[in-house]
DNA sequence: CGAATAGTGTCTGTCAGACATTATTCC
DNA sequence: GGAATAATGTCTGACAGACACTATTCG
């Protein structure tokens, strides 16, 4: 209310942008899957000046013709080989015919999750960056490796993140003492938890856990999925029937696993994802007091 | 996989900003408001040469020193008066305490929306933008033409949107010729349809409807928020019972309204939000065929 | 008084969570 | 055969939607 002698049209054209030093964009990709029941991220390491060996989310700047969109794809494409498709900033989940299909049937889940702009976050100069999030199926461990050098698979839980529900309290020992644990360049901790915060929420209401495997899936990998995201063991009968009663979560796909379970059990019937971009009734987490306050 | 020879640390570091012509970055904030039972909008006229006298969302460069979140609460100051909570690129929503307060005793939530960066969305130059979702309470109509000139609050139902649900099928008949009624500039259509998404998502888990009424309000109020925001009615005495039994969502505040209706009824009892951050259980809409698939 | 609204009570169908049970397959 | 797992069935408590009803206030 101090500067009320400005008004509205000066933001909007009155200001030339030569008038600003340069803003630099960016576009980093928080790029999730799960292994070894376990939720991992794709991280490059750094060669070069600023966070010199420290891990990093994969990105790089924005090219002069190329929407935000197509940098992010463009930025898993030559760190995974996959071929994305994208939900655009949309808040809807993405249709499943537009979910791209790589050599290996994978499809990708590609979605903006938000963007940072904090004037110190890159300490070169001024860099402003839009955050992706990707949904990949298990790949074959050699296709991190092949594109990027220092491309590597890193369990989320050995980052030493705030836990999932008590990013408030810092204060949280970090004890393992793998390079992998060491504390991610710029931001790039605060872009992963926000990427995996998101991911948590939307499996609750959206079909994305299908993202996570390759089609066609058990029921049992599908709850793997769950279980993992959300750290969390579920109930096999419930969550079977839960699934089944949500119009267009699953639908099945006739035939059955050629062999039972590693270690003994029936053949499980095979599904393939339906056609709901949302899911009602929602696969709600068990309400946590410190998640709801 | 045709260029497999860029290796990921080029991607980093490797490329020099300079290499590449200038991006601006804008940011242009959503402020949603609920006036005699409907969904507004506040817009700006513009002056100046792309799209002149049309309608835009308010915003402006962002500027050398203060961070995204700044130049969103920056701007909205500016176009309302208003002081800001901002939720930051978190996917929660901000503590009760963190709201802002303006002179009325205004509550305003500000939180990240998306970002945009097509090449061809201003046709000057490069412009990246980062839009923000605001939600305001109920504003004197003076407030809205005091700080800026051209500023308005805009049903966003006589904007010739597409629907809630239908924005794939967008042939749909504008009816309404006011002035209001023009598309907006740049690709703010886009935007609003986004943030007007995201604020009815947005009311099924969290207790952000609170935020579009001054406290202390009736049930009667907030029902009337999403009865405004969804656009479909809602049964008074379920309503009721479904807001009551969600813990942290509103707490009495012991009184009652001075006077009953206007068209008479007996005093309603006075709410205040609570210090939940999520709904558990979440207040949901009834499904839809078509925002299902 | 008549109309409108706040608030309470109740019924019913659906669903979540927990548990028991059967069938199938691996070792 | 023993163990593990897929799939089905059942019970119970909680909740959503619908409706009836009472109480209060305005005009």
């Amino acid at each position: 209310m101090t500067d009320d002698e400005r008004t509205e049209p000066e933001f909007l054209a009155g200001y030339s942008p030569g008038d600003y030093p340069a803003v630099a964009v960016t576009v980093d990709v928080v790029v999730l899957t799960v292994r070894d029941a376990a939720l991992h991220v794709l991280l490059v390491r750094r060669g070069e000046h600023p966070y010199r060996d420290r891990w990093a989310l994969p990105g790089g700047f924005l090219r002069p013709d190329e929407s935000l969109d197509e940098a992010a794809a463009r930025e898993l494409a030559d760190e995974t080989g996959l071929t994305a498709g994208t939900a655009g900033t949309a808040a809807k989940a993405d249709p499943p015919g537009s979910a791209g299909t790589a050599p290996g049937g994978a499809r990708v889940h590609l979605e903006q999750l938000a963007s940072y702009g904090d004037p110190e976050r890159d300490p070169r100069m001024r860099v402003v960056t839009t955050a992706y999030l990707a949904f990949a199926p298990d790949l074959p461990e050699a296709r991190a490796g092949s594109d990027a050098a220092g491309a590597a698979w890193v369990p989320v839980s050995a980052l030493g993140l705030p836990a999932p529900d008590d990013d408030a309290a810092g204060a949280r020992p970090v004890r393992q003492a793998r390079s992998a644990t060491r504390r991610l360049a710029f931001d790039h901790a605060r872009i992963l938890l926000d990427g995996v915060e998101r991911c948590r929420a939307k499996l609750e209401y959206t079909p994305l856990a299908t993202s996570f495997v390759t089609e066609p899936f058990t029921l049992a990998e599908l709850r793997g999925v769950y279980e993992a995201v959300w750290d969390e063991p579920l109930h096999p009968p419930n969550f079977r029937r839960k699934v089944l009663s949500v119009p267009g979560f699953v639908e099945s796909v006739g035939g059955t696993t050629e062999r039972g379970g590693p270690r003994g059990g029936p053949r499980a019937a095979l599904y393939r994802a339906g056609d709901a971009r949302l899911l009602h009734p929602p696969m709600l987490r068990t309400a946590t007091e410190e998640r709801i306050r």
